[in-house]
DNA sequence: CTCCAGGAGATAT
DNA sequence: ATATCTCCTGGA
């Protein structure tokens, strides 16, 4: 490495504050860690070393690793207040263990069974807007690919937050671009879903930011007004960005998931829908989270 | 080359 | 209500 390139890491090394245990950093594992930030849930984290990631919190830039059997976190020195960043962004403390306490594990084995493989598993609280606008491009891509088209608009249109990393540019401005200048960032049929939505919003202010205050159904319905967002993308959108836990998306993974391991073969999707809110409660979403990372991970073939 | 993804919308029954 | 087709792109 020439001497040029080491001034230089030094240099953006020196930018960064100490590692940081979490504070309930004995639940995670390594895998559990890992399928929190690259599991589907958010497009923010990017891998830049062996279990080691680095992502955006709100508009800074955080990295979290495993390092001798623990979870780690760190910010660059700049950031304002990180610690509280860090435990609403984890959703940290009590009230989330209390939540998973009350999923049915005692009597369904096969939820106990994920929940035991994959603890420390959590639902991050990200923002709404960012959240719906990567789970509109979700529909029939891959992780990889979500990311790459995201990583492209944000680097179009959003604001440099470091080297290599950007934000996200807001529907007020996605709104501005033309639907052909999205497609040219690979987004396919989809360029129109956020062309379209990315108006819908703009032209009702206030109106995503209210959703959160809503209930559960009331929240869902009025997503579904967008077009590109049908219930599946809704609910990721409700559960991942919204902190509604009962929402539970069913993509592809549960729907399988759910006719092989509860014997729903021949139920509708709502059917399965009812089922989930029956069986699982009030936190379904958390219960869909551990069962969807298990099929994921082929971790209930295995056992 | 064909097929189909972590979906939604339009159309037809 | 349910079934089928299409919409882009990229990877198997």
């Amino acid at each position: 490495m020439p001497f040029g390139d080491i001034q230089n890491n030094l240099k953006k090394e020196s930018l960064w504050g100490s590692w940081c245990p979490f504070e309930y950093g004995h639940r995670f594992t390594a895998l559990s860690l890992e399928e929190t930030l690259m599991g589907g849930q958010s497009f923010d984290w990017h891998p830049i070393a062996n279990l080691h990631w680095r992502g955006r919190v709100e508009r800074n830039i955080f990295e979290c690793r495993w390092q001798n059997g623990e979870a780690e976190w760190r910010c660059q020195k700049k950031t304002v207040h990180p610690e509280e960043l860090i435990e609403k962004y984890f959703c940290l403390g009590a009230g989330y263990e209390a939540s998973l306490n009350e999923l049915p594990w005692r009597s369904d084995p096969i939820l106990d069974l994920c929940m035991k493989q994959l603890k420390g598993l959590r639902i991050l609280r990200q923002p709404l807007d960012q959240t719906l606008f990567f789970f509109i491009l979700s529909s029939a891509k891959s992780i990889p690919q979500i990311q790459a088209i995201g990583d492209a608009v944000f680097q179009r249109y959003g604001d440099q937050l470091i080297e290599d990393m950007y934000s996200f540019p807001g529907w007020a401005k996605l709104a501005e671009i033309p639907e052909e200048d999205l497609r040219l960032l690979k987004m396919g049929y989809r360029a129109k879903y956020i062309s379209q939505s990315a108006k819908f919003i703009n032209d009702q202010p206030g109106w995503l930011e209210s959703i959160p205050q809503m209930k559960y159904v009331d929240a869902k319905n009025e997503l579904l007004k967008l077009p590109g967002v049908g219930a599946k993308i809704a609910d990721c959108a409700l559960l991942f960005g919204g902190n509604f836990l009962e929402a539970f998306p069913i993509d592809t993974w549960i729907e399988k998931s759910l006719e092989k391991r509860y014997s729903l073969e021949g139920w509708s999707t709502s059917q399965k829908t009812h089922f989930a809110r029956v069986h699982f409660g009030k936190f379904a979403g958390l219960a869909q989270q551990f069962l969807f990372s298990a099929e994921r991970l082929g971790i209930l073939d295995k056992h």
